[in-house]
DNA sequence: CATCCGTGGAT
DNA sequence: TATCCAAGGAT
């Protein structure tokens, strides 16, 4: 180990820098507290390192507190019914990252007797984490000396050796120069200062390194081509695909709504019937026959590897109408929250467009 | 190693 | 408006 080596001179500068500017957030237990003795709660961190795989600390902290205050617990989450945990979720993307929080959560119950593996290798075991996740977790929970590398770290570490290899073939580099950095004291403490740093000061434009503590051994800012850096292969061009939504309503306001496949895009999420998004639209049927109209402008939805152009229908449909797909929802169970951002953005443009009871009963 | 998998904010 | 990007993992 690195017990009898000394620490760097840097990451005591690091150290030092990350006691006066750690961010506060709340899921950490700041460096002050920690010093004192307070132990971070695995679970705690565990979930929150699920959740901001990709994903920014603002848009996460909202879920986080949702999660915690209903689910306080792992035995709690892991007894959960899928269709909440799912809904919980709703909006955060990456829909995978819960189905496996709660195959994760499940496993820490039966497999390891309720509580976290205490090790890099057997957070790994769980489903969902990976070489970052397993060393966060092992690293701030549990204090092992495990290096940790999120994309703040392959920054920072890019900047500071100076690293011109592109990512992704730069990784192995750039995880053999940050464990050079990681230390035998304060581990956690060490790579939740990398990540702040990344985030606050070696951002990705603009690096403000006149406020940096590693400043004098930057090795890209003495070049003065930090700002390049980490240079990345570049990016294959979105296409553009088309489809279709169906968004039906019975008489008495019930909504006709299918749970998704666990696997393809929003797997495992409520959302409308639609088609598939990989041709023109389809030449898939409509959940039921109907009179479908046009409910307003085409949806324009972004995901990660193309844009997505969607047509929306509705229909008002009879209270004995039998769908061939989905299922319908009555109006008082029906949460347009439990829906992901796309679906959510199809129920805007059909909420408009559809014919609603009282709408009904005032005609009447 | 490449591809798939969301979303919203910043620029 | 278009592009980039964020505490990645599974396949």
């Amino acid at each position: 180990m690195r017990d009898t080596e000394e620490t760097p001179a840097a990451t005591l500068r690091l150290l030092h820098w990350y006691d006066r500017h750690a961010r506060v957030l709340p899921w950490r237990v700041g460096p002050g507290d920690r010093a004192a003795g307070v132990r971070p709660d695995p679970y705690r961190v565990w979930l929150s390192e699920i959740m901001l795989q990709q994903t920014t600390v603002a848009a996460v902290r909202d879920y986080f507190r949702r999660f915690t205050e209903r689910w306080p617990e792992v035995a709690a989450l892991a007894a959960a019914e899928d269709a909440e945990v799912m809904a919980e979720w709703a909006g955060l993307g990456y829909y995978a990252r819960a189905r496996n929080l709660l195959k994760g959560a499940r496993a820490v119950v039966a497999d390891h007797g309720g509580r976290f593996p205490d090790s890099r290798d057997g957070l790994l075991t769980l489903p969902g984490v990976g070489p970052y996740t397993a060393a966060a977790v092992a690293a701030i929970a549990f204090d092992e000396p495990a290096t940790v590398v999120d994309g703040n770290v392959e920054r920072v570490v890019a900047r500071l050796f100076r690293i011109e290899t592109p990512l992704p073939a730069a990784k192995s580099e750039l995880t053999r120069a940050a464990a050079s950095l990681t230390p035998a004291v304060r581990p956690g403490d060490h790579a939740q200062a990398m990540m702040d740093l990344g985030a606050t000061i070696c951002t990705p434009r603009n690096p403000a390194c006149g406020l940096c503590p590693l400043i004098h051994g930057c090795a890209a800012r003495a070049a003065g081509d930090q700002a390049t850096l980490p240079r990345k292969a570049p990016k294959v061009a979105k296409p553009v695909r088309d489809g279709v939504l169906w968004i039906a309503c019975r008489a008495d306001g019930a909504l006709l709504l299918e749970t998704r496949p666990d696997s393809g895009m929003l797997g495992g999420m409520l959302g409308w019937p639609g088609t598939d998004w990989d041709r023109s639209g389809g030449p898939s049927d409509p959940p039921l026959t109907a009179l479908w109209r046009d409910a307003g402008p085409e949806l324009r939805h972004t995901f990660t590897h193309f844009h997505l152009r969607l047509r929306v229908l509705v229909a008002d449909v009879p209270a004995d109408a039998v769908p061939l797909r989905g299922a319908f929802v009555a109006q008082a169970a029906f949460r347009p929250s439990a829906l992901p951002t796309l679906m959510r953005k199809g129920w805007n443009v059909a909420a408009a467009a559809i014919r609603h009871p009282n709408d009904t009963a005032r005609l009447a």
